[in-house]
DNA sequence: GCGTCCAGGTCTACC
DNA sequence: GGTAGACCTGGACGC
């Protein structure tokens, strides 16, 4: 498959934490990534991706022969995962207009110089927002260990089995199938469990359509208020939604992003909301992902600017 | 070993 | 609209 070029796969692997939780694996020597995927037909296949010599290669495997639609509906899913869909082109041509502005003199811009040459800019999705929102309410108010402990419990006891043992993130239906204890005792969620298990049924019950969003032509502002109304999901979680549904207006601040911003840029405290978005504004409604690459550029063994 | 703090927040009640 | 307090877990830390 062609990708638009520059593109770099361990970017957007690592573009943030998701492929650190399960079922994902990244093999960072090797370059590869892969994760089951539970398909239509309610089989489990594992889809594997690499960098080939022109754009990506894509491997599938399940139990059994895997039909040729089935295959294809796994290389679909990871495409999706790897946002290989969204256009970068509009971000792009703002970032390099500031980046002319920044090596004019103006010191408030980030240096993206990185971000341009390399193609950073994709973020690592779930195969289905589903998928994204659960995660997302496993990020809050607790560690990263955590969060990885949780989401490896419900794989391990709600999702779909296929080859090698590997199981699959578990559906909404299998989720909704549960009681909130099972989400309090099992799966440790703590006052989550209720918001877990009332976001399943939901999905489940088609009263709460999170797949839609993505190709949806609702302005940002009506997707932040739609997700703002899930239980569970406030101005963090909703935000950072939006960021996985390629809609960057908002920046999804939280302590670990305040934190970095103040290192990175030198400031004796932690910066106001409203200062962040000041220093982002010009970016306009590419500020978050602009602010996400200057918090990362250090994930992706590059320095960033500020002292 | 035990208590406290806090980590990639959110909700509710109250002012 | 702003804010205090409660909410779960589990690892780190100090004693």
């Amino acid at each position: 498959m062609e990708v638009q070029e520059p593109f770099d796969l361990a970017l957007t692997v690592r573009s943030h934490g998701w492929y650190d939780l399960a079922p994902w694996r990244w093999d960072e020597q090797g370059a590869v990534l892969s994760r089951p995927i539970a398909l239509a037909s309610g089989r489990v296949a594992v889809a594997e991706v690499t960098r080939a010599a022109r754009g990506l290669a894509f491997r599938a495997f399940a139990r059994g022969r895997l039909g040729a639609a089935e295959a294809r509906e796994t290389r679909d899913a990871l495409a999706t995962c790897l946002a290989l869909d969204e256009d970068l082109a509009p971000f792009r041509a703002r970032a390099e207009a500031l980046e002319r502005e920044r090596s004019a003199g103006r010191a408030d811009l980030p240096d993206l110089r990185w971000a341009l040459e390399r193609g950073a800019g994709r973020l690592l999705r779930s195969p289905t927002v589903f998928e994204d929102a659960v995660k997302t309410l496993c990020t809050t108010n607790c560690s990263w260990a955590l969060t990885r402990v949780m989401v490896e419990r419900l794989c391990g006891s709600l999702g779909g089995e296929g080859p090698q043992g590997a199981r699959a993130f578990p559906s909404a239906e299998a989720m909704a199938g549960r009681s909130e204890a099972f989400y309090r005792e099992a799966i440790r969620a703590g006052y989550r469990a209720p918001y877990l298990l009332a976001l399943a049924r939901d999905v489940a019950a088609g009263a709460l359509d999170l797949e839609g969003l993505r190709r949806s032509a609702l302005p940002t502002a009506e997707i932040l208020r739609r997700l703002r109304a899930v239980r569970g999901f406030g101005p963090y979680a909703a935000e950072h939604l939006l960021r996985l549904l390629g809609r960057h207006d908002h920046l999804a601040l939280d302590s670990w992003t305040r934190a970095k911003l103040a290192r990175l840029r030198g400031t004796r405290r932690v910066p106001s909301d409203r200062t962040v978005r000041r220093w982002f504004a010009p970016y306009g409604r590419w500020a978050g992902l602009a602010m996400w690459l200057e918090v990362t550029a250090d994930w992706h063994g590059d320095r960033p600017s500020w002292p």
